[in-house]
DNA sequence: ATAAGTGGGAGTCTTC
DNA sequence: GGAAGACTCCCACTTA
C-alpha cells in the first residue's frame, strides 16, 4: 500500500469522513491511482486495487452514519422501513413496459432517464418510503451531497440484525413470488443494505456486490424465498447467470458486478413509478 | 492458493 | 394432471 492511499485511508477513517466529501476522496483516489501509474510504484507497495478502496470505502462510509446528528435522521429512516416487494401490492410485470406509462416513460428526455435516482421524490415503492436524495450510485456522488446523508449500516448492532431480518422476513402475500432480479433492485434502493449491495452506475443499471456481505444478501433472498436450506452467494449468483440467458441481468466484467439490461431495468422503474402514482 | 466465475444437469416448487 | 418457468442445489472446472 503506497504512502498516498495509507495517507488517504487514515485520514478517512480519523476524520470519519465529516469534513471531506466523499466525493473527493473518490476523485482523490483517481489522482493517487494516476500518480501511481505515472510514477514508480514502492516496492512493497503491492497492488492496491483502486476497485478494492473504492468498496472498502463503502463498506466503512455506513460506519460514518452512525454519527451524532445523522443518526436522529435514520431513527425515523429506520421507523419507516419496512419492506417488502409483493407483500403491498400485486405483482405485475411487463416486458416492453405498460401501455400508458411506458409511452410517457419514452417520451422523456435521455437525459432525464438518466438521473431518474437523482430526483428528489418519495418511494413508497416495496412498502417503504425514502427521499431518494439520501444516496446514490459510487459515480454519481459527484452530483449528490455525498454519502453523510446515507442511514447507517445494521451490519454490526442488534437494531440493525432486526433491520434485517425485518427486510428478509417480509411476508410474501402477492399474487406472485418475488424475482430475485426484483429482490436485488429492492435492495439496491434500500439504504440499510448499501453495506451489502450498491449502484455502480445507476443510470445504466450497474451494481455491486460486498465481498464482505454478499452472502449475508444471499441469506435474505433465501429466507425471502422461504428455502429450507441456507442461499449462498454461489447458488444466487447462479441464478444470476441465467439471466444473462433470458437477458434480464447480464454480467459485468468487473469482480462482484452484474448490470440490469436496459429493458428489465426499465421495467422496474416503470413500476416503481406506477407504485408511486397510484 | 484463493476467491470469484462458469456451465451442465437434476431436482423442487409455483403458476398457468 | 401436466407443462413450463424460475429458481435451487451440487459439482467440476476455469479464470483472475
Amino acid at each position: 500500500m503506497t504512502w498516498g492511499c495509507t495517507f488517504l485511508l487514515c485520514y478517512a477513517l480519523d476524520s470519519h469522513l465529516f469534513h471531506w466529501n466523499y466525493t473527493e476522496m473518490l476523485a482523490t483516489l483517481e489522482n493517487i491511482q494516476y500518480f501511481q501509474d505515472l510514477g514508480p510504484r514502492e516496492p512493497a507497495s503491492g497492488n492496491l486495487d483502486l476497485d478494492m478502496i473504492e468498496e472498502y470505502l463503502q463498506e466503512h462510509s455506513v460506519e460514518v452514519m452512525s454519527a451524532p446528528g445523522v443518526q436522529r435522521r435514520n431513527q425515523v429512516e429506520n421507523s419507516m422501513a419496512e419492506n417488502s416487494w409483493s407483500g403491498h401490492y400485486t405483482y405485475e410485470w411487463h416486458y416492453g413496459g405498460v401501455p400508458g406509462t411506458d409511452e410517457r416513460h419514452e417520451q422523456q428526455p435521455p437525459q432525464q432517464q438518466q438521473t431518474w435516482l437523482c430526483q428528489s421524490s418519495h418511494n413508497e415503492w416495496a412498502h417503504f418510503q425514502y427521499d431518494r436524495n439520501q444516496y446514490s450510485d459510487s459515480d454519481s456522488l459527484s452530483t449528490s451531497s455525498g454519502c453523510q446523508e446515507f442511514p447507517p449500516s445494521p451490519t454490526s448492532d442488534i437494531k440493525g440484525q432486526i433491520a434485517y431480518d425485518s427486510l428478509a422476513l417480509a411476508p410474501l402475500s402477492g399474487k406472485r413470488k418475488e424475482r430475485l432480479f426484483q429482490f436485488l433492485y429492492e435492495m439496491l434502493q434500500t439504504p440499510d443494505m448499501r453495506s451489502c449491495i450498491w449502484w455502480v452506475q445507476s443510470n445504466n443499471g450497474t451494481f455491486q456486490f460486498s465481498s464482505q456481505n454478499k452472502e449475508k444478501l444471499a441469506e435474505m433472498w433465501g429466507r425471502r424465498k422461504g428455502n429450507r436450506k441456507t442461499m449462498t452467494y454461489q447458488k444466487m449468483a447462479r441464478a444470476l447467470r441465467n439471466y444473462s440467458r433470458t437477458g434480464e441481468i447480464c454480467k459485468v466484467k468487473r469482480k462482484l458486478t452484474y448490470q440490469f439490461t436496459e429493458r428489465t431495468l426499465r421495467g422496474l422503474q416503470n413500476n416503481s413509478q406506477r407504485f408511486m402514482g397510484s
